[in-house]
DNA sequence: GCCCAGGTATAAA
DNA sequence: TTTATACATGGG
């Protein structure tokens, strides 16, 4: 049963009267939260569709990683995910809401669905997508890092960084914040082999840090006018604004177009009908995982 | 060596 | 407004 004493986020959703749930029961421990007879929730397809860098594989079940200053061990057995290294705290202060638990994705998924019978063969592949709730600043810079880089590379890239410059978790270390950035050097940087993409970090912690880009404001605008102030960063093209939106901010309605989304393309005629939807950023991902995953061609 | 990678800045048409 | 090219680095 819950600990009433430590009631915060999962309590709404727990006691609402909604006829969906995520899962049917919380079971807290010392130092593991239970979540069982979750539904769509699958880890493995969402720490691997490409919108996070820092979680690693364990094993068959397991994964590792660290978000808001936190370590977490996630195993899944089917339809019981045990979240190991966290207190009950944790998990209703932040890791509900970073793993999206509020989230009815059974429903959206179905809306999806009736879009275009590809979008629901990509959601059908891999239902238990779930967008994690990124630090912004964090995935600002992962997309930044991401350009003309593959995912291993980019995780190599980002764990490098986290290890010279952030702080020490426990075995692992925080992405570094943009003040701590902002006093760097390009030479600084030099052995993490960014090429070109060095001097675009370096401005973007200036820029956020001097409050120049407000993140917190631009996650409030509409998409357009948040796309076009996040491109007012050097090195912050469409794509890289997309995913600071979509991962780093909440922002569903943004979908990230890329060259794996291209290859899509012509599966739909040419175009994207479902960028109108308020959970474009949802179906973009299904479909990306999909096409990346060798599904089509 | 050659080509591509979850792109973007810049210049030219 | 649209299209072409350079850009650092690593991996197949």
């Amino acid at each position: 049963m819950y600990d009433l004493a430590v009631n915060i986020s999962y309590q709404k959703f727990i006691m609402s009267d909604t006829s969906f749930k995520s899962i049917s029961e919380i079971i807290f421990k010392n130092d593991s939260v239970i979540l069982e007879n979750v539904s769509d929730f699958d880890i493995a397809p969402t720490f691997e569709c490409g919108q996070c860098f820092r979680f690693d594989r364990l094993d068959e079940k397991t994964y590792f990683g660290v978000a808001q200053g936190k370590e977490i061990s996630i195993t899944q057995d089917k339809k019981t995910v045990v979240l190991q290294g966290i207190t009950a705290a944790d998990f209703n202060n932040f890791w509900f809401d970073f793993f999206d638990l509020g989230r009815d994705y059974g429903k959206i998924r179905k809306e999806l669905s009736l879009i275009h019978p590809v979008l629901e063969k990509a959601a059908a592949y891999a239902p238990g997508i779930r967008i994690l709730k990124q630090n912004p600043w964090e995935a600002l810079c992962s997309f930044i890092i991401s350009q003309q880089k593959q995912i291993p590379g980019i995780k190599m890239t980002i764990a490098r960084m986290s290890e010279a410059f952030g702080e020490k978790t426990g075995k692992a270390y925080t992405f570094p914040c943009a003040e701590k950035l902002a006093r760097l050097e390009l030479s600084d940087l030099d052995f993490l082999k960014l090429g070109y993409r060095d001097r675009y970090i370096l401005s973007a912690a200036k820029m956020v840090s001097s409050g120049e880009i407000n993140l917190e404001n631009i996650r409030a605008m509409p998409v357009q006018d948040a796309r076009k102030e996040l491109m007012k960063i050097c090195g912050v093209g469409v794509k890289v604004a997309d995913c600071t939106l979509l991962y780093g901010l909440q922002r569903l309605d943004a979908a990230p177009v890329d060259t794996w989304m291209k290859k899509a393309e012509q599966l739909f005629d040419g175009g994207f009908p479902f960028l109108e939807s308020p959970y474009a950023g949802i179906a973009q991902q299904y479909i990306f995982h999909y096409i990346r995953s060798g599904q089509i061609n």
